[in-house]
DNA sequence: GCAAAAGTGTTTTCTGTACACCCATGC
DNA sequence: GCATGGGTGTACAGAAAACACTTTTGC
């Protein structure tokens, strides 16, 4: 097998030789992970997407499941590599494994790459993919591409372009998860700053549910949720009336998280 | 390969054997789908089991996913081998891949099968799960066992054995996502008999819940709904009072499923 | 007739939503 | 001082929960 392609480092061509011929034996063949990685920044939700070498698309970051690690560990690990954050809110969503998502992009990369055909067999054939989403604080990320790809950046959710695979299926599925999620977990813990503002955590809740919400009604509900706790300063410096500076108070967001807010019936 | 154990029909043996032998060419090796199957029956909510043979434990119903086939058709081909039963609500709920789920047990059972270890490598390392859970008409359903199984039959949800692998782990999580659905979908179509009465469904509600409802709020609260029709017929026989006999109204049952009822914030 | 289940309606409480006024800040 | 955003409270509506009496049926 050759593989020489600008774009790929040569130090590292080994490394990728050996993944392609005998990773089959470290990675469980036809299963991966791939993670939405929900930001906020400026009042929008971001998702932070991989652009591919030599295809000059873009798709989630993700990757194959160790044979020796868990799945949630493997899901850990790629967002992890990717934004250097650890220790961070990821939850699964849903596995992926429709027939039609035989990655045949990879094929045309494989052929450019000079790998043949076999040798990528156990990557190139339909892949059962199992879907993570996480929450992480823009501010504190530091976007690393993986081998395959020679970009790493944030995106608007609503303004990106169309990914890869079915990963625009998965955006759509985790959004859609997390909104859903929302009338029964607290959200914003990982995803702002540690002290942040009233109003700001208004516009995080209406980026994800994609709607404006009463301002007075948002903060009686956050209120009674009793998951934050108002600090005696206030940001000061932007125009207008300072805000107060909130924190969320970890062991009872923690507590709302494992059992729930409310419920019907 | 020498298989030979009572319990294992002779004229299947030749199929079996190139099952652990070459059963990985044509499935996902370390990936399968299980999938747990309720019913309702006599006010308690039930759930559909197989006993190993030679193990005496019971564990979900379940199989590997083929090459071929995705992994909702492989769900659905579990679901109709050990019930009979096609077209029947079914969704996936979590995929299961932490370390600790090596099935040792299985170990064992292919030592008594006199299959080496290599030969069934492809079968007794982690596998990673993806469950599914279904709802069906208990009176409608013939239990089938497969293979490696003597018996195939149902038990209270609330009152069964210990199983195999992590299977009590992924039938408390399948309820828990079914609780959860409650609060924004319909369920009762596929669960209950064509025609059905009033305190029929609120069981059913009752046993999912695993608590008592209030017969009046509960009958407001499903006519609000409209997913169901009362028909000009009682279910005469039993002692006390007739009940009306009442039944979905299809279309609206499945637009109630699609959009949801309602939602907090 | 009596025990047990089924049918029905009203009241109260709570939650969600709509809405208006005053206050602080930068320009 | 004025435009803009931030802080706060009240009033109304709809949903959920609490609750009691009458009817039917088999025995």
């Amino acid at each position: 097998m050759i593989l020489m392609l600008t774009g790929y480092p040569m130090d590292k061509m080994q490394e990728v030789e050996a993944f392609f011929r005998t990773g089959h034996l470290q990675y469980i063949p036809h299963l991966s992970v791939d993670c939405v990685i929900f930001g906020f920044h400026e009042g929008e939700l971001k998702v932070l997407l991989l652009k591919w070498k030599h295809l000059e698309r873009w798709s989630l970051p993700g990757g194959p499941i160790r044979r020796d690690q868990s799945v949630d560990e493997t899901a850990h690990v790629v967002l992890k590599d990717r934004t250097g954050l650890d220790d961070i809110f990821l939850q699964q969503f849903y596995a992926f494994g429709s027939m039609d998502r035989k990655e045949s992009v990879l094929l045309e990369l494989f052929d450019r790459l000079n790998v043949s055909n076999h040798e990528a067999n156990w990557l190139s054939e339909r892949t059962v993919s199992i879907g993570y989403y996480a929450l992480v604080d823009f501010s504190k990320v530091n976007p690393v591409p993986d081998f395959f790809s020679e970009a790493c950046s944030w995106w608007d959710v609503c303004d990106r372009p169309s990914l890869l695979f079915d990963h625009d299926a998965m955006v759509e599925r985790a959004l859609q998860t997390l909104q859903q999620q929302l009338y029964y977990q607290p959200i914003g813990l990982n995803l702002l700053p540690d002290k942040f503002t009233m109003p700001e955590l208004q516009q995080l809740y209406e980026a994800v549910l994609g709607r404006k919400l009463d301002r007075r009604n948002f903060q009686k509900k956050i209120q009674k949720m009793g998951i934050v706790e108002r600090l005696k300063e206030r940001r000061t410096g932007g125009a207008h009336r300072s805000p107060y500076l909130y924190r969320f108070d970890v062991p009872r967001y923690e507590q709302a998280l494992a059992e729930g807010l409310a419920y019907g019936f």
